[in-house]
DNA sequence: CTCAATTTGTTCGTATGTATG
DNA sequence: ACATACATACGAACAAATTGA
């Protein structure tokens, strides 16, 4: 209506109600809201997302649901708990401190319909192993999952420590072999958002931001041994670096 | 084939053939279906996603506007290109590669209504100014909007070069001043959410994934010279790293 | 050249969900 | 709570283009 920019998507749309209720849910987790607080009134939020008020009144009605506030006919809308702190992971932009933030994760495997014998490399990244073993697992802290790690690894290698690799994450048994030349790692970060199959695995709701995250390791044969893609909830993910340090 | 189980979430949050349709994106960026291969037939995805032909149908319409798919009648619908690289922005891990990055970048400068005096710190991450200037910009690439910058500059750093400091990034224009002696530098990234004003400067829907950054700039003096947050659009960052390289 | 099989393209009616006022 | 408009999704039937036998 008298609305300065649209509340849609880039194209086809998430329903409005969906996408309040989504705001309104950042701003008790940001503390933006806090508990015991009233909220403003649907006339507020009706003029400052630019719907109409059954809307709003539904997506707090999600919210409800959820027992994040509560309505009082004639008092207003109050914020009933704030939900916790996330963050459990973070990611290391070092291999050092990479190796030693996954030490202790205890990966959960589980198994995969048709894994594909290969993965996919750019153009020059490396050589392919002559034979992979394929790894799928789900990484869990306080039984919460947080990743979802699928791996190629070298047949060879795998195969030389095949009781290490099945108990503890891959990197980190792959990084105490001494035979293993590397020569070379590297990881590159996105943003994703979470589909079906992976929002269930993760437990969270579909379209909910990931991280995607692609680690391959090359041996001093230029062979690329190790090669992950691993999916982390986008919450649970905070990345420090150190640019110029004393 | 084999399995069927739901693939699409059945609570139709999110329309039905947009969740196709990024479900098939992602076969084509992650190189599942390759550039001029024919991809599975409209009978197939109807079967496998469990959706009807026309919502299959709909969904590749719009791989067809993004010019990732090619339909021809009779004959199968084709990839037609890897899709485009988006991600106008590399974040990088040094301070150099960063410097380097955003060096060309033009900010387009915003008022800000009640700007804070003060950054917020933690603890004991630096002491503070005396005085600092707000400065509230907005990053484009293209005419399309892909970050929103606010930052804490020190009063009598930003004096010592205003011209430049309202031309270029505070950042490079920082790095290019020899009198200033950096004795720290470091950064944070998190995924996060677009709230209704970041939505709307950046141009994406309401809780679109965004990347907030906080970066701080500490002198000799142990003076935050320089503390900026950061919010990305999150289609927009890739973050490489190199863990070892030979 | 024709025919049949394959595959995309289109249209109809119906049902349900979403959003407004 | 109601009436209205519009978007989404289904299923099924039919049309049009391509290919190869």
């Amino acid at each position: 209506m008298a609305n300065n920019l649209p509340v849609l998507d880039s194209f086809g749309r998430v329903p409005a109600y969906l996408q309040v209720a989504a705001a309104l849910r950042r701003r008790i987790e940001n503390g933006q809201w806090k508990p015991m607080e009233k909220i403003s009134t649907l006339d507020e939020l009706e003029e400052e997302f630019g719907v109409s008020r059954v809307t709003i009144s539904k997506a707090i009605e999600i919210l409800e649901e959820e027992r994040l506030l509560q309505r009082q006919q004639g008092r207003g809308t109050f914020v009933l708990s704030t939900s916790v702190e996330k963050h459990a992971l973070a990611l290391e932009p070092t291999w050092e401190g990479m190796i030693r933030a996954i030490e202790q994760h205890t990966p959960q495997f589980i198994p995969s319909a048709s894994p594909p014998l290969f993965p996919v490399l750019g153009a020059h990244e490396a050589t392919l192993a002559d034979e992979y073993v394929f790894l799928r697992s789900i990484q869990k802290k306080d039984g919460t999952p947080y990743s979802l790690v699928s791996v190629h690894l070298a047949k060879n290698v795998f195969e030389s420590r095949r009781d290490a690799f099945m108990k503890k994450t891959a990197l980190s048994v792959l990084a105490g072999i001494k035979e293993v030349k590397i020569r070379k790692a590297y990881q590159t970060l996105e943003v994703q958002t979470a589909e079906k199959d992976v929002a269930d695995l993760l437990r969270i709701s579909l379209s909910a931001p990931t991280v995607g995250c692609r680690c391959v390791v090359i041996d001093a044969n230029g062979v690329a041994i190790y090669v992950a893609e691993i999916i982390y909830r986008g919450d649970f993910v905070k990345l420090s670096m150190n640019l110029i340090s004393a």
